[in-house]
DNA sequence: ACCTGAACACCGTTCAAGT
DNA sequence: ACCTGAACACCGTTCAAGT
């Protein structure tokens, strides 16, 4: 008995959860039900303690928004890393959008007051493309390039993740003709 | 005096603000403090009432921030009226993301669950852009010329508010290379 | 050492009561 | 008819007290 309920000698309870569970856990809820819900009582609930003990783990909410923002960077930055073509980029950039569009909305377009991931987790992210645009677009311009191209597609995965299409038309069609378009424009 | 306390009478207390002054403090909260910022509270006490009296006026919160989204896009549609090449169009949207970040923000980028425009504000902000669009590439492609520009503009100026181009270079630079990209990508 | 309940200062929102 | 204080159900966060 005293083996398993250690804490009848006065020793340390056993942990409970982890901060890798605890971001985990916020990952989820992100992508189930919105930053909004991203509660520190929710992610309690959760992990199964009480939203005080996250406290041990985390600064604050804040500081975990940010872990989450960081772990999409990377998770993006690994994922953008096989691409080759503009056209492998911008398609691996969207279908990320599309299978996790809340986390990808927290990373490109954080609205004001919201936490930002460092700056290494954004520049992870732009290898890849900043690769392939100096390839295309020579080396002096490889950095205009590589903006050119993330504006393109970050803002058309954003505005087709907020429904700002609704004018008609193929969507598809439209992402196609951009990625054509951008590439072709920054080929040297 | 009782020409002037008209309530000794049992009429009804003159109107101490109004849906105008509402919204016209919302949107300067938002600017100065935040989307976060903008909160009942601080809008009552900013046009001398409380909280409670504003429920007479919007629905509720998300209905005021959704009236500010749509005053946000009425003001930039007119701006973009005004418009005859890509890079006036270009540098007319830029110039109003840097004058009102935050409501760019909201506009552009509504969090998830951050409530969005009707459709009928959204359409309007994209005539302008619509019709540059046509005339430059024709009309079977102005709504993919239109999608392209405004999605790599949308995405450019998020970015920059946002402080995502932290690598360096100038950045009016990397606008004038997208804005002569996208120009030449689009016209037919 | 970790976890918890209680407490505090905030929110948005409702509603009965004032004028 | 508009406005208000009081109340309610939530938040995030702190902290003393438990184990």
């Amino acid at each position: 008995m005293a083996t398993v309920n250690s804490y009848t000698r006065g020793m340390p309870t056993p942990d409970r959860t982890s901060l890798d569970e605890i971001v985990r856990a916020a990952r989820e809820l992100l992508e189930d039900s919105g930053l909004a819900s991203l509660t520190m009582s929710a992610v309690a609930q959760r992990v199964g303690v009480r939203a005080p003990s996250l406290y041990k783990r985390v600064r604050d909410r804040d500081a975990l928004i940010q872990l989450v923002a960081e772990a999409t960077l990377s998770e993006l930055a690994e994922r953008l890393d096989q691409g080759t073509t503009v056209a492998d980029l911008a398609d691996e950039f969207r279908a990320f959008g599309h299978e996790r569009p809340a986390a990808f909305a927290l990373v490109m377009t954080p609205g004001a007051g919201t936490p930002v991931a460092g700056d290494q987790f954004r520049v992870a992210a732009t290898t890849g493309i900043l690769r392939v645009a100096g390839e295309l677009a020579g080396q002096d311009h490889a950095l205009q390039a590589a903006r050119t191209f993330t504006a393109w597609a970050a803002g058309f995965v954003s505005m087709e993740l907020n429904g700002a299409f609704g004018l008609g038309g193929s969507v598809d069609d439209a992402w196609n003709f951009g990625v054509t378009a951008i590439a072709a424009a920054i080929t040297r």
